[in-house]
DNA sequence: CCCCATTACGTACGGCGTACGTAACTACGA
DNA sequence: TCGTAGTTACGTACGCCGTACGTAATGGGG
């Protein structure tokens, strides 16, 4: 009659265990931490729950008495990986550093874990580490005059570009294994297409902006820096008319 | 010996058909739009080649005659919808006019194809409608003085913030089932799980910001206006100094 | 002390992507 | 004109996947 909860709820309310029966041989914890360990080396693909369960040396079925399901397998490891900021005591009074410095954080994190942009699009809750950084976010713009709901907002915009800047890169330095500039010559047949479809004429501007830059981008740390310096220029009452200027993209 | 090509192609440089043999009972778009209506219906998980070809009302390893894997069909999915922007023949002329209704089309696709938001973080690369829409994105930015680098930054600014933007409003609405405000009170089990963290003292600003605004968040539509306004003001030399007023955030 | 909740985990089911083999078909070179 | 080679359609099968379910062992609470 006892018999498997039906899942209504939010693995976060799940108490890890109860007290009766065997002493469990892992934690919830391991799981995760092997599930992470998993996906950050052979890819998000690879993790199945066999393989954690190889992983960690039981049974497939063993697993199912931490994690109801894999989708809150990907919720735990999202928020374990949440885990990794570190957060001061105190924000230091300049909300424009402390958010600059979350984002650098959240773009560690991301490179650390190649997986989480995949991930994060669909299991991202109101596990403990986000209240935790929520709530610190929420601290260091206490001197950020604004009404709660544009905080909300300004927090969601940062986490937000800097996961789509990250999601670009990665999935650029994917791509570039087809791109005529690539390292080596060898598979020019993907690359063909595309200089191919430049030559036809039909995409004039384009054509003149490969002409113009046909080396690989400019430096990702400078881009970046400069991404987030002007979102939170949009969101700053005393930010000074910046001019504009498109330098570092070009010379580097 | 002749078999089938070892798959180390762009999808877009294999050509659909090459003459010999009995004719084709299906296109690759045909495959495409099944593909396509699938996933707007029942979500991009219950898209399988099985059920495209059931919905074709072929057998399912037809469909290998017309797309090599099954990640070239999200590939061209995500071309098929990037064909529904409509552009015009000519630029207005003002570039923050054309750029923001390129925001509102690339919201309005997301929000007719819910899927896209997940698939393109994969399967974005120089398709044909992505290389028409770049062109025509190129063409409207003539006016800004800018080097090319800094143009398609801003470009792909512009997509990775809607993308972000409608993300998060998918997620919210997805987790909305389990808010204490939400529609009913029936599976108040979620929730109450917020509620008991956030009523625990340990997060006092959050707290804060739920007695403070308790309610749904403002009007979506007046928020995607602004983020997309201040991302543009970043961008434009001209741009005057906004006052940052939050109001829309809080009277709606 | 013993009962039963809980753990461990083997088996099995339905579904997935897709490799491969076979048969039917048609455009082209002879 | 006619083989024949290249294509299409598609059934079968393999090795994965998530996970429902049943069984045996375990050990804390009444």
């Amino acid at each position: 009659m006892a018999g498997r909860a039906a899942v209504p709820e939010v693995i976060w309310a799940r108490p890890e265990r109860t007290g009766r029966g065997p002493k469990p041989a892992y934690s919830r914890r391991d799981i995760v931490d092997a599930a992470v360990r998993i996906a950050d080396a052979d890819g998000i693909d690879a993790l199945s729950m066999r393989r954690v369960a190889a992983e960690l040396g039981c049974g497939t079925m063993s697993l199912y008495n931490y994690v109801p399901r894999k989708e809150d397998l990907y919720e735990l490891m999202v928020d374990a990986v949440s885990g990794e900021y570190e957060l001061p005591e105190e924000p230091s009074g300049d909300w424009r550093a402390d958010m600059t410095g979350i984002a650098y954080q959240t773009r560690a994190i991301m490179y650390r874990h190649p997986w989480l942009a995949r991930v994060m699009t669909t299991a991202y809750g109101y596990s403990p580490n986000a209240l935790r950084f929520l709530e610190w976010c929420l601290g260091c713009l206490v001197p950020l005059d604004a009404p709660p709901g544009l905080k909300m907002q300004l927090i969601a915009m940062v986490n937000g570009t800097v996961m789509a800047t990250v999601a670009n890169e990665q999935a650029m330095a994917e791509r570039a294994r087809g791109l005529p500039w690539s390292e080596e010559e060898e598979q020019a047949v993907r690359g063909a297409y595309l200089m191919g479809q430049v030559a036809s004429g039909r995409y004039p501007h384009l054509a003149g902006l490969l002409a113009e830059a046909p080396a690989a981008p400019a430096d990702p740390e400078e881009i970046f820096a400069l991404i987030i310096a002007r979102l939170l220029d949009s969101f700053d009452p005393g930010a000074k008319g910046q001019p504009l200027s498109g330098e570092p993209f070009t010379e580097a």
